[in-house]
DNA sequence: GTTTGACCCTCCCATAGCCGGAGGGTGCAG
DNA sequence: CTGCACCCTCCGGCTATGGGAGGGTCAAAC
């Protein structure tokens, strides 16, 4: 049997406010122990303490409401510790993508702002070996590596020197989601290989730039060249294509990565008098 | 004279959605270039790609539109990279606090939850150099740590051995902001010092336990003691204290600081039983 | 010249996770 | 009996969007 109090000493407990803890009560999140019929009044027993303060942690933590519910109804222990640990991986992975963009931004401050050297080229259609996928925003790391990881296995083997790269569709940059295609050129003859598609990739106008710098300022480079574009070009619809001049295989120093990011364009402009 | 854009192909070049375009423009944040006074449709100018694209990073790292305006409004360079060197800061401090919490609730997972020991005080009223504040809870580490500094001096050159604490308000954790007293106990006859009150902290009954680690797990205590106090005592006005036994002055690694935390009681409850 | 289809506009509604206030009932103490 | 602290429900507001209705606009194709 244990002691129960009311809404206002909970709250004082747990230091979740009244109001919170009456959201919690409708969306059936913690419920009080019992409900007096006449005045409507909460009553919350003590041993409810602890999970309100679970509640209170993970919230702390911004998990949405939903996954604090997955976990404090979880049925058992082990399923809730599983969950648990589920969702604390998961935000461990965003504190580092946050990590990340904090310090581009900072690098951002201390470095000045190259000048953006742009480059028109026709680049005509060729052949590679493709991973193909629907890939999300968040997911694109990890998939990267799995898929070029894949592909360099393959160019080892074949004694392939070509600069690997990817495209991505508009999608995937507007809704957070769509097709990224892992490539590595290849000869017209090359045989079929498991796991990785042949694919035809087409010829087109490009205007390109080559970012300099770790995987994290990408967006900077691509707004600057997304604006010249914009300035003097055509854009013509059709995936952005990425080729990784050097990259996490080939120098260690992220500062170091060199990426050519290339903007399908109708034509290559007149220059401008 | 720069070349101006559709709100579409603006939204492509900066991959903010057209919604957020509009909501942006609404409210002031990023007004387009011209807006055609018989369609009323948007032109948004290419020079435009650059401030939309530092706020698509901002909001990113969930920096509220306020202090995204405050960074990309600021009038001149200088500012705004003040302005966003303070933000960053800021958001680094918040993500070393989060990840300090997750650290904390995976330890969770491995401990096994000890069994809670409270004990019964009563305490007299004492006499103590005070740093009196009022503390945002975002701020208690760095607040701590100047207030502690200069009592620790103080106690450094008087010879004063006792042990440091704190008193919290209610309103310090059900508000997030609220008084704070740093204190160290002296003798009644204790001249005043510059810098610090000479203040007499009230008698009361209190119960008592000792938190063993480092301070992030400090809520898993407080629900403990919390639950046991609603359970076999009555709760008392007035704010809560800690007692920092060892602290980050006295044992290097976190997972060895003994801090008391005393919540406030009417009187010592009867042995159940 | 018109029709298609892609684009654009403005409104209103919905979401999460609360906070604040209005208007009213409850419970205990003086 | 009055005061006061507490509790209740409901309603609206906040941030930062997304979704959709209902309707105008623009280019090219027919």
């Amino acid at each position: 049997m244990t002691a129960s109090v009311t809404i206002g000493e909970f709250s004082r407990l747990t230091h979740l406010s009244v109001k919170t803890l009456h959201h919690y009560h409708d969306i059936g999140l913690l419920t009080p122990a019992s409900i007096d019929p006449s005045s409507g009044y909460r009553r919350y027993g003590t041993d409810q303490v602890g999970v309100a303060q679970l509640i209170r942690r993970l919230r702390d933590l911004q998990m949405p409401l939903a996954q604090v519910r997955s976990v404090v109804e979880a049925p058992d222990v082990v399923t809730r510790d599983r969950e648990l640990r589920t969702h604390l991986d998961q935000m461990e992975r965003e504190l580092v993508r946050t990590q990340d963009v904090v310090a581009s931004l900072r690098s951002m401050l201390t470095l000045p702002l190259t000048p953006l050297s742009v480059e028109y080229r026709f680049i005509p259609a060729f052949r590679a070996y493709c991973v193909v996928d629907q890939v999300d925003r968040a997911d694109i790391g990890p998939w990267c590596g799995t898929a070029f990881g894949r592909l360099n296995d393959i160019a080892a083997r074949h004694g392939i020197t070509a600069t690997a790269g990817a495209t991505y569709s508009d999608e995937f940059f507007a809704d957070d989601s769509g097709q990224v295609i892992a490539f590595l050129p290849v000869a017209p003859d090359q045989p079929a290989e498991d796991g990785v598609e042949l694919l035809d990739l087409p010829a087109g106008f490009f205007a390109i730039t080559v970012h300099t710098g770790p995987f994290t300022d990408f967006d900077r480079s691509y707004g600057s060249l997304g604006g010249h574009v914009a300035e003097y070009c055509e854009v013509a619809p059709g995936p952005i294509r990425e080729l990784y001049l050097a990259g996490p295989g080939d120098v260690p120093d992220p500062a170091d990565f060199r990426t050519e990011i290339c903007w399908p364009i109708q034509r290559i402009p007149a220059p401008k008098g």
